[in-house]
DNA sequence: TCGTTTTCTGTAATCGATTACATAAAGTCG
DNA sequence: CGACTTTATGTAATCGATTACAGAAAACGA
């Protein structure tokens, strides 16, 4: 150990053979004998010898990391999501690089792949302009991208995401089981896919239970977040005639709405019932503990990181865009009571 | 654009120079004339050329990216920190590397380093073992690391966390200013740096304020969790004499806490006031909202990457390990109440 | 004007692996 | 046994940048 970290070259002075062997042994041990490759392995050993990723990525046009791109790096709801696609990458001596898409507007995705930082990416955010998009399909890179969780409808990249309608169709019924026939929504941002999924669903369970749709008690929240619930339920304790229960877009969107009408006056689940959307951590500690739809996210990580690595390493012969979803389950808990 | 990334021969071709001097003209203006370096970049521009990130590293033996390793991808906590190194890190064009420990026991934290897949760590756990500190301490990269929130008091590199001890002696001497004088800790992890700081404050404070300490009052929650607190909310329940007052080493703890004690019963505040630690984003939107000392974890994400920065890049003249302590302040809210 | 310094640019070595190609040795088969 | 295939290894080119060194041109000073 004089400091200075051993080259392959070292290896191979060591274990009197050439680079070329070295690095077969190592990274292709079929190719040699098994005296050479034991050999070889004792010198490694012997040096600490470590490969020098930018050497050989230089030289295999690779980079050995993958990228996540988040909309929100300091949102808690995509931690299980990036521990699920960590868990993945680890076993297969990957790099995880994280970045959120408040950096990238601007400067181009596709640099990523362009200067070789990424050799894919993972892309959690429904939101990516589109222009930025029809770029990456359209460049040789195309096949290196999967959506998780949200998407973009337009664009046929694969994507794992939960079952969004389901998972709104299982709130509505749950609340239609316990009596409630006047039931009311806060759907989330806008123009966001799961907004949409999830109001489509909310209306088809509607309608699969003839329940009749009163427009006054669909709320547009706005957002996914706990000021969107606050707000919506200033709108709701404005209303005449009120829904006996409320289906909502997301949990903290439940919270914010629990909190802000409890302030108000109104019990949860004495005068509404409230669900959830999501099962974040706390939910179950909220009190009232929130019935809610579970998603299991640490799985859609670990199925977006497998398949894009399968993808890359051009194991998939489907080249049909695929769209795995994943099933979500209704918690019932204490935000939620019979009419 | 024949689909084939351009390199720095091909832009050398289009303004006439050597590819000496494109590479000038892009990493160090100042060497080349103001006429080249504008023939250059517009040739740079015309070829949509991108640097090798693998050809640049390996010539400069770096690698552009940093590594953040938390104990635990999944828990929300450090969603907020991970977005403060961002935001820092984008601005610098390097990448952020992110991963969890429990992949690390075995294979060699040293080896990021040796294999150069980083430049420098940031260092989220304060339980990383030992001998891997060592290791690290008396290799050549040993100032290429730093702390953040958590740290190891036996070892010295630099780190930046909050004001621990100054929060927990905040947040009794807020339930004394509110009369209570029988005030509980539930700390979290047995060994974990902040569960000792925490408690010391708690200790510290009371003794300042001539309360008697009564051991009985301190439960070892043994996590920061939910389920913590919800067990410590047992053993509370069991006692004879009870606080009431708890002051809880997390925020999550507290909730855990309350959620348990209201279920059997009790009042929050009315029965017994908390206080949490963190202030993380739903403590606000709880019920009863948390009264709890808020860290700024986004500035210790920032303080912690830049002073990273520095230190690889200027190497920091003053070589004392620093210590940067982040204050923090309570936030009085409804989970609080005079006696 | 001529020598000296400064500024700018080019040539080619270098970073540290992988791998195409060549070749020697060993194994196979009629 | 000789022709042919397979296995094992080495030599050297290659990936695409940066930069040490050298030389030409321009600026400077006396």
């Amino acid at each position: 150990m004089n400091g200075k970290s051993p080259k392959i070259q070292d290896v191979a002075k060591v274990a009197g053979v050439s680079t070329a062997t070295v690095s077969r042994a190592l990274s292709n041990p079929d190719l040699v004998s098994d005296k050479t490759r034991t050999t070889v392995l004792d010198a490694v050993a012997k040096t600490g010898y470590r490969v020098n990723r930018a050497a050989k990525n230089l030289r295999k046009r690779q980079s050995d990391a993958i990228l996540a791109l988040l909309p929100d790096l300091g949102n808690p709801f995509f931690s299980q999501i990036l521990s699920g696609i960590e868990s993945v990458f680890t076993t297969s001596d990957l790099s995880l690089l994280v970045s959120d898409t408040k950096g990238i507007r601007e400067d181009n995705l596709l640099d990523y792949f362009m200067d070789m930082r990424a050799d894919g990416m993972i892309l959690l955010d429904g939101a990516i302009p589109r222009n930025i998009l029809s770029q990456l399909q359209s460049s040789s890179f195309g096949n290196r991208i999967i959506f998780a969780c949200e998407w973009k409808p337009e664009f046929d990249f694969p994507s794992v995401r939960s079952d969004n309608f389901g998972g709104a169709v299982q709130a509505i019924e749950h609340l239609y089981g316990l009596g409630h026939r006047k039931i009311g929504h806060i759907s989330g941002p806008r123009n966001n896919v799961l907004t949409k999924e999830r109001l489509r669903g909310v209306e088809a369970a509607m309608a699969d239970l003839d329940l009749p749709i009163n427009r006054e008690f669909f709320i547009d929240g706005g957002a996914f977040s706990l000021d969107a619930g606050a707000q919506a339920a200033r709108s709701f304790m404005e209303m005449s005639d009120r829904p006996t229960a409320i289906a909502c877009g997301s949990d903290l969107i439940a919270m914010g709405f629990i909190s802000e009408i409890s302030r108000r006056g109104l019990k949860v689940p004495d005068d509404i019932s409230v669900v959830g959307f999501d099962d974040i951590e706390i939910a179950g500690s909220y009190i009232p503990s929130l019935t809610t739809i579970r998603q299991n996210r640490t799985q859609i990580g670990v199925l977006a990181a497998s398949y894009l690595l399968d993808q890359i390493a051009n194991r998939i012969t489907d080249n049909a865009a695929q769209v795995q979803e994943v099933g979500v389950k209704l918690i019932a808990r204490q935000s939620t009571a019979a009419l």
